[in-house]
DNA sequence: TTGAAAGCGCTAACAG
DNA sequence: CTGTTAGCGCTTTCAA
């Protein structure tokens, strides 16, 4: 394990002269530099990390809190955020949360022990009275996830939005009572959900139905819980919201198995368009987020904050969504929104 | 950001004594250690990491190695593979190979910069003579994915087991021409379960019908590609093996709308036991991996060699696979193999 | 265009 | 039990 010393021993130079070739500076002669580079692949020298880290103050890695990667939305995310960081030279880490309050506090930890240039928080377990104190040492982004009265850039969907048009295309199929799941609680992305759903009711003189809504449904399993639950209620609505693609699947599967028809005797809209949606007969209406262009703005923004070094800036960056048309609502492919 | 000279001066101590409180030395008085925690927390004080780090060269990360998060196995895998380091203090980056041997070594030179201190190998893209050179620089551990003649720690599955398991169990079922599909063409992986695949034809008396393999299969839209490809031929199998449960499940779903009846018309057995495989109907019969377990032993054999620094040493770990019989092979539950 | 020297924040001999 | 001191490997004034 060669150190910039050893460089300069060998090519008879100052370390400060082989730091300005590994660095690229200019004042350096060509002649030297060529010195300097054949010394450096002899040796196969390589730059030590920390000791760079060290001197310059910054890592070159960003952490990303999520609850768990098994999620699809998730893992989609990380997959772009990765693509987007390696392109960028920054290494990315990825802190599960499990949905735990504790973990996500002490994972935040990794920016104030500068381990990490900055933090993308894509969940959010505490109020943001708690997280708040950590941008003090270091840029953190909201990225998916929101809040208010966050002074920090959020990168966002318009939830509202697609919460709005996938329960104006369940009313504009004819339904009057449509029933209404998602997965979390103290999520806003499930709260402005829930508002687009709620003004699309209200729009068309409905009601929201509280025996039919479904408040903690993440994964298939809840899915079919979720039917279940829905299949036992006295008044049935004849149509049903979801926050999840994985959630739509396992009602449609276990109705089918139930003999349900669908969409005839429930029309199921999903979220997320993942490719589970194609997978089912029938395929499922879904609402599409561009989940890669958010996470590439998120990095954009990551890296930005960190070069000027100045953060807590409210800023605000809103994706839209897009219904797309499937057969588990009906399939009449009617004009969108 | 305050230094440990900061906490040092409030406390009116040397910082010798403020490292021993953080690092949990003896030979400290208690009522010292009570004034430097004091002033540690009057300040905030936490200790900056990449300090730590050139000091004690550690970092205590970890690189993890795979193609891509969005496949289900590799998601499954780092989410344990997470849980497992933060539950021992590790972070861990994660990096996404994309199927290219150039990034692959590329992100191999974390080890050579000291940015991480150990990588874990879930996926190999280059031959093990290009891997071989980095680990000089930090303890590199195959998971997953094996190597003969690599001299490094290994955990691995029984893929060849695996294979057989599966293809027996078509065969018990009366099938006598049997398809077979993988993803990856250099995978050891997929090597070792066709070596299992051809073994139980031959005890069987059975013959392996190339024009029946189909060896780019991944995601389920391979799945349908698949199952087209498979219509097309003119002598049909009755059953097809396949290395994934998103694969089945393409099949299986375009199988169906095409008419197809499962497992009468095509036996379908898939890999990994995905929430997937309850989805579908029929429910899907397919190997299970015990992925958790296997990310957990890396990450202990990981730390133990970051420890004891001396890596290079060939070991390997076994996992057994099991096969979980559900509808899409037949469904009558046999005796397990 | 080059080099000497200081120092990023921390830990560990070593000496007391 | 506590402190002095010498670095870990690198970058950057500052001076030449």
């Amino acid at each position: 394990m060669s150190t910039i010393e050893d460089v300069a021993r060998l090519a008879g130079l100052s370390r400060t002269t082989v730091s300005r070739v590994i660095n690229n500076h200019p004042y350096v002669s060509d002649s030297k530099k060529k010195v300097v580079l054949e010394a450096m692949d002899e040796l196969g020298y390589v730059p030590n990390s920390s000791a760079r880290s060290l001197r310059n103050q910054k890592t070159e890695i960003i952490a990303v809190f999520i609850p768990r990667v098994l999620n699809p939305f998730f893992s989609q995310f990380i997959e772009s955020l990765e693509m987007a960081s390696s392109a960028r030279n920054y290494q990315l880490i990825v802190c599960q949360t499990q949905y735990s309050k504790s973990k996500e506090l002490t994972y935040l930890n990794l920016l104030k022990t500068k381990q990490v240039d900055g933090v993308i928080l894509a969940s959010l377990e505490n109020d943001w009275s708690k997280i708040e104190p950590f941008t003090d040492y270091g840029p953190i982004v909201l990225c998916n996830e929101f809040e208010e009265d966050a002074s920090v850039p959020m990168i966002r969907l318009d939830q509202t939005f697609g919460g709005y048009i996938a329960t104006k295309h369940l009313i504009e199929q004819g339904h009057t009572h449509i029933g209404y799941c998602c997965g979390g609680h103290r999520s806003n992305v499930a709260k402005e959900r829930e508002r687009g759903f709620r003004q699309a009711l209200m729009e068309a003189g409905l009601t929201f139905d509280e025996n039919a809504a479904f408040r903690n449904a993440f994964n298939i399993e809840d899915g079919k819980r979720v039917f279940h639950e829905l299949a036992a209620l006295e008044n049935r609505p004849s149509a049903l919201f979801t926050g999840a693609d994985e959630v739509a699947a396992g009602v449609i599967s276990e109705a089918k198995k139930n003999g349900w028809s669908i969409p005839s005797d429930l029309a199921v809209v999903g979220f997320d368009n993942q490719a589970i949606t194609e997978l089912l007969d029938p395929m499922i209406t879904t609402v599409q987020q561009p989940v890669c262009e958010m996470a590439q703005k998120a990095m954009d923004i990551m890296i930005e904050k960190i070069n000027r070094k100045s953060y807590a800036a409210r800023e605000v960056y809103q994706f839209p969504l897009k219904l797309i048309i499937r057969d588990s609502t009906g399939g009449k492919k009617l004009a969108n929104v």
